[in-house]
DNA sequence: CTGTTAGCGCGTTCAG
DNA sequence: CTGAACGCGCTAACAG
């Protein structure tokens, strides 16, 4: 029971014009009577008829699709880009080809590989944790393939990148906790060769040295991921002989193992010590004290991501080099996990 | 600067050979010598050609990408949902479409027929709250191309579906309450035309029948969907003059909303009054007291779905008419909200 | 083992 | 306002 498939030819032959006069009625072409589109819409639903994209594509050489690598969908942060990113295409008639690192370096250059054959118009990516070498990049690049980066990405390619403004907000942490009389102020941050994580890190110190607030480098701890790791070293950082007054983790994650060993310890927050998180995870309200925390704006990454992504679809043929890094500004929450009753 | 795009006439040409020798060596076809196989392979990373994957598509009838829709991508359960298809489809060689419906009828007619007319190979669907006429889909369905529905599926439509087992888990839900003595439990649910709230309210009616507890329709809450909505329907539940002793929440956004108000009432937590949520968020845990919680396991429901749908691409031509529904128990996590220190 | 030929379904000149 | 004819880039008969 083979069901034949229906083209431009079923619905001409049905009522007798040719397929140039069918297939410009159905783009709604001036020079086509109303009556004659009238009579081709009418015979399309008829017959149940669905314009073969495909074809239309690799006549027209242009693909209507924008392929986006991401590392990992199923993370808070990554689908609300990807939300951000739908949401500006979408009423601009892309469709989006989705496809996951996951962290790995080989799928990265696979995927980018299966975009560039799909004839996407343009790619859109976050980096896989494990990626270094971007000679893949730069066959995108080569092809004149539109390239935006976001997230994680890398400056020194020159292609438009979108992240957020993690020195910036990293900064104003500093200043909130110095505002409120702490003076110690330790960082409990994640592996430094991840962008966000050196721009957090960076943020911190350059806070430090405005306010001209202590540095000890027994108070900057890096490459903690896990709550389970933050437990520890905040356990350790309390053994030195000068223990900070306040500490600021560069992920929710952290700030919890931060919160456990502190709390084990019998200080209290936030009198005796003020902690701050990143990421503003939804329990960052929930828990008690509820926790002072960075929320990052996912979709607005996205958005802006994807709007320079059509802005450089537009252009194509006129080269200009201009070359767009756009900074989106987290803003810092406030909750009780950093403000002191009493300075 | 206009960049010339390389076929493969490029690379038979410079190699004075045939193109359909190239196309063939591409693909590793057996009656293509060793030698000649070499030399494409030579030539084409010379002239850095990439295959057009649309023309491939277009002459063989077939594309090797399946289109995705679920209402939302930017949830926890959707996403994962999404990296459990991920998981199976790509390294058999498909790539991922992946609309959102946005929870709007409209936009999900408009993502099939944006699918259909790409030529996708299948298309896997979760539908959006606002949707009850399925005319869109018998349409997919008349044009033979394979159809999986998962999480929020239409049985009537007679595709293969998966779901999680939210009949099973809520009887289950039930017994454990039992088991901790209580014995007067209510429910607060989601709209009832959610395939998921339809079903978890059905455990939960078939669940008391089963262990002959009391039923009274005024522990019967449906529609609710927001933590307010939940706060202001927990207080309405003990304004009657024969109160619960549990409540059912299904979802952990009700519970959070139930748990407030029994809090403001001065009742505890569990030893007054049980409470259950569903959906396991992280938050879940670091509450207090921490929430006993239904967790569901949305990458197996991907998969699940992923793998019926390479069945069904393979088989095609065989129109074995079997359709499978499959379920997903989800497990109860138990923690401190429903367990009572004395009995 | 390889070349020749035809055509997938559509959009777009160029003629009327 | 409409039709005829060509070709986008590739694969798959059919021939050698």
């Amino acid at each position: 029971m083979e069901k034949k498939k229906i083209t431009i030819v079923d619905v001409a032959k049905k009522l007798g014009v040719s397929t140039s006069t069918v297939s410009r009625a159905l783009q709604d072409h001036p020079t086509i009577s109303q009556n004659t589109k009238k009579l081709v819409r009418k015979t399309v639903a008829e017959l149940n008829y669905s314009p073969n994209s495909v074809a239309a594509s690799l006549r027209k050489g242009k693909v209507n699709s924008i392929g986006v690598i991401i590392p990992k969908i199923n993370s808070t942060f990554m689908s609300n880009c990807i939300y951000g990113i739908e949401s500006v295409t979408y009423p601009a008639g892309y469709n989006l080809i989705i496809c996951q690192s996951n962290e790995n370096f080989e799928k990265e250059v696979h995927n980018i590989r299966t975009l560039i054959d799909s004839q996407v118009s343009g790619i859109m990516l976050s980096l896989s944790n494990e990626t270094i070498d971007t000679e893949h990049l730069k066959n995108v690049i080569n092809k004149d393939i539109p390239l935006v980066m976001f997230d994680r990405v890398d400056e020194s390619l020159g292609v438009d990148c979108v992240v957020n403004d993690d020195i910036e907000i990293s900064k104003e942490v500093i200043v909130h906790l110095a505002n409120q009389g702490y003076k110690k102020i330790a960082i409990i941050s994640g592996p430094s060769h991840i962008y966000v994580y050196k721009n957090r890190l960076a943020g911190y110190i350059n806070g430090l040295s405005q306010l001209n607030l202590e540095k000890n480098d027994e108070w900057i701890v890096k490459g903690i991921q896990t709550t389970q790791e933050a437990f520890e070293a905040t356990n350790k950082l309390f053994q030195n002989s000068n223990t900070p007054d306040a500490i600021f983790c560069t992920s929710d994650t952290i700030a919890l193992g931060a919160i456990q060993a502190v709390e084990k310890m019998g200080l209290k927050i936030p009198n005796d010590i003020g902690v701050v998180g990143y990421s503003n995870d939804i329990f960052s309200e929930i828990i008690k004290p509820s926790l002072t925390s960075v929320e990052q704006f996912p979709k607005d990454i996205g958005a802006n991501a994807a709007r320079i992504m059509l802005d450089l679809l537009k252009q194509e043929d006129t080269l200009q080099q201009v070359r767009k890094m756009v900074f989106i500004k987290p803003s810092l929450i406030i909750h009780k996990s950093s403000v002191r009753n009493s300075k």
